[in-house]
DNA sequence: GAGTGGTCTAGACCACGAG
DNA sequence: TCGTGGTCTAGACCACTCA
């Protein structure tokens, strides 16, 4: 049953990877070209690069078109810490990493209705995240908040925290749904990572006390340098102390 | 910035993709040889074996060496629940779907002894679970428990729920961690799935009272149709401030 | 054995990036 | 402009499945 011929690529693929882990070719180093590969490794061009494929999936190799492949830094890798939690943790990113935002106003349509349960075309405040070490892109974040909830002001995401954190209705209740799926051209662009690179994909839907929808939150994160925690603790019926 | 080529594979796969959401193509159905498809649509072989990759990476075909291309039948989607919870819910999978189960006394190595905090060559029973519906694979899971709890007898999955359950310290804590990444050859053949579909991995870890690990488990979950759905309740403390 | 998909070749031509 | 990767061709041969 198992497979006795590794196929080339998959010999080919070993070989580099060892180089790579083992330092033989260093991180941010650019690989020879994939003629000269191809040529060292007495294959093809299509069977060399379907071999830097199966890297570039596993996250070991970034393609640069026109410009060459180059080994992939070992990035920080980053943990979603599920729960919504503390206003402090709201951020939800264990380390803090360089954060851009961006705000717009835009009125619910399809699948967000449902999502925020609002009616078709009410006022939302939509907030692109995205978080960066250094130049290279770690995660990526839509969230979006009723209008009447976000403050008028900058909308950061330390102002959404404490909006939520403030709320008369209380925050009762977070849902996160997780999914993996190969991301859109437009996140792997975005996040400068292969299109066959797996992506873990987090719902969150923060509910008040009043059963209102009061955040709404799509998060893509990087599979090979980001996870997602979530922690139950369980209050046992002998109310054990603290 | 936008790409104005769609490339011929993506032209394909589009056009496929529609006969298949559409219905003009039915579940279960065999496309057409891939020979008959490329000279179709007038292209090579490893052009048009390219576009059926794309969609077999989406979940909408499923390949069969020596037989043909399948458009896959739209499976039941299985929502994994964290948290654990009560222990009806303990099995963690919304459906009741065929389930096999088969164990084996192990010895802690490597890895597993530092999720279980246990001392190598610690006694362990490890379950292998996968759960069907008809005859296509849905999960897999490899659970670990430390070999005193477990029941002497059948290690249903019920059994290591009910020997939780009655844990004299009781579970205190539930840690899953979960990630995206692609499934292993052993995991894809096992799944029936393509090796470029996304899994998603949940690592759990059952704590009781005492800080013991009782229980530690591997989940794969096939991309295509599982998520994994966490929800956190605030219990609100009535006297905030106004 | 007939038909299917899986792998690979040895090129060609195009698109992109840096100098 | 030049070297890089991106796409594609038109085959060949092997491995698997089923009758």
């Amino acid at each position: 049953m198992i497979r006795p011929v590794p196929s080339r690529r998959h010999a080919i693929a070993d070989d580099l990877r060892r180089k790579i882990t083992s330092g033989h070719l260093r991180a941010g180093e650019r690989l020879p070209s994939e003629a000269q590969l191809a040529t060292h490794y007495t294959v093809s061009t299509p069977t060399l690069r379907s071999a830097l494929a199966l890297l570039q999936a596993e996250g070991l190799v970034e393609k640069i078109h026109g410009n060459g492949n180059f080994v992939r830094r070992p990035l920080r890798r980053i943990t979603y810490a599920g729960g919504g939690g503390a206003p402090a943790t709201w951020t939800a990113f264990s380390a803090p990493l360089r954060m851009t935002a961006r705000a717009t106003n835009i009125e619910a349509t399809s699948h967000l209705t449902t999502l925020l349960n609002v009616p078709p075309h009410s006022p939302l405040t939509e907030v692109l995240f995205t978080t960066h070490e250094g130049k290279t892109p770690h995660s990526l974040a839509h969230i979006y908040v009723p209008h009447d909830i976000t403050p008028a002001t900058p909308p950061l995401p330390e102002q959404i925290a404490v909006s939520l954190a403030d709320l008369r209705p209380p925050l009762s209740e977070v849902q996160e749904r997780v999914s993996a799926r190969l991301p859109t051209h437009e996140e792997a662009t975005t996040l400068r990572i292969s299109s066959s690179l797996a992506v873990l994909s987090v719902t969150r839907v923060s509910t008040d006390a009043a059963g209102r929808v009061v955040e709404a939150a799509l998060l893509v994160l990087p599979g090979d340098r980001a996870d997602a925690l979530f922690t139950t603790r369980y209050v046992t019926d002998e109310r054990s102390s603290n």
